[in-house]
DNA sequence: TTTT
DNA sequence: TTTT
């Protein structure tokens, strides 16, 4: 078992491409506050990758913008790299299979409804087919 | 929300040290299988830094080997450091509040029993009074 | 393992009592509804009781009222009781052990401030220390 | 959110069916022993029904076997009938998505090799693409 | 009805 | 560094 549960802020917009066989993968970063506070009184907070692949990457692409809350699930993978001065760096990635939109869409910059966000105000989207 | 849970076998036997006001804390290093096997036929792994508190400090120094399969529960933390080059690197660590051994007692080294490991036959071990 | 993670709206006010020994005890129905619609188009509803105890049973009976957004998280029991024909009947109860409010505070009744509810404006609480 | 995880024993080997339209819909109730030990001293056990849908129930059709340990995740839902005294009940559910087989192969009946149980040694099966 |  |  490899599981990592989230609740976090996005810090930009998603960023969507495309594989080489046409699957779609969306990146965004996600602000997770901790409940704890530093010794020096500061509220800390850890940013997290994560990387959502195929429908849940469009959907992902689609309704969430910078800010937004959501729920995301899904496990963690280390991907190593050289940086541009060709030091190894190990960076973690969050690859989810769940996400669901917390922030309700009247408090979503450029809209005045009451309704949660999100398809036929269903906030949640994954992979289950029940 | 910040929760992780995985499942994966010790590294090495555990260490355990104090801090300067006598709070227990111990690591070790936990290998996670995937799943899914890469594109040349080998299952990956990815290694982390296991981090334990207090109690459940002391049990998993008393009770953790080298090899032994875990179940473990908690939150993730970013924690950044200097390398001995100089090079500031970002570590992944692993607060947990929750343990469950999975090795069963006659499957450790130097044991012969049929029981699972463990205080009281109980395998698993975490803060809750209920 | 036996771990359940609900979110829903507590449908009453939570009631806490002392046992003989004097711990406490808060109860409290929480609705989780469904993300998917009934054949006939309806958005169904299924109802937890949820069992808290100790200082997290006081928590609950402090700052919890009748339809806040709470996250709860526990283990399932069930439970055997005759009703008053004297049937048998099995209850299933939620023990939690951790529990986070949802609801801003500006949203609750009684209350306009732009804060999240709760103690310390920590919207959660649980039994760990660290 | 309404998300529970289980690990335990099945009762009885799991049964199968289809719905008119064809569906797979398998069935097994799970046992499921506390960790605390009752006032006389005993291990007490919860049982719960497990549903699987479509592929995850033609899965643990065919690999799983009374007495396996499995691990499984998944929803509660509630499903209220009429039992042959014309009393109401109310049943509990748990529809799942994902299983992972815990019985190593070399100990299940009838078995004598090394590895661990299912489909191309992958203990574990779930509707996730990635 | 299971299992440890 | 582990394990299957």
């Amino acid at each position: 078992m490899n599981k990592i549960m989230l609740i976090g802020n996005l810090g930009r917009d998603p960023e969507m491409n495309y594989t080489q066989n046409g699957t779609a993968v969306t990146k965004f970063s996600l602000a997770v506050t901790r409940r704890s506070k530093s010794p020096s009184g500061e509220r800390e907070t850890d940013w997290f990758n994560i990387v959502a692949w195929s429908q849940l990457a469009e959907t992902c692409s689609n309704y969430l913008k910078k800010g937004q809350k959501v729920y995301v699930e899904g496990r963690l993978e280390q991907r190593k790299y050289n940086d541009k001065e060709g030091i190894q760096r190990t960076v973690i990635d969050v690859i989810i299979n769940d996400m669901e939109m917390l922030t309700p869409k009247n408090q979503q910059p450029g809209n005045a409804g009451p309704d949660y966000g999100g398809p036929d105000d269903l906030g949640e989207l994954d992979d289950h087919p029940f």
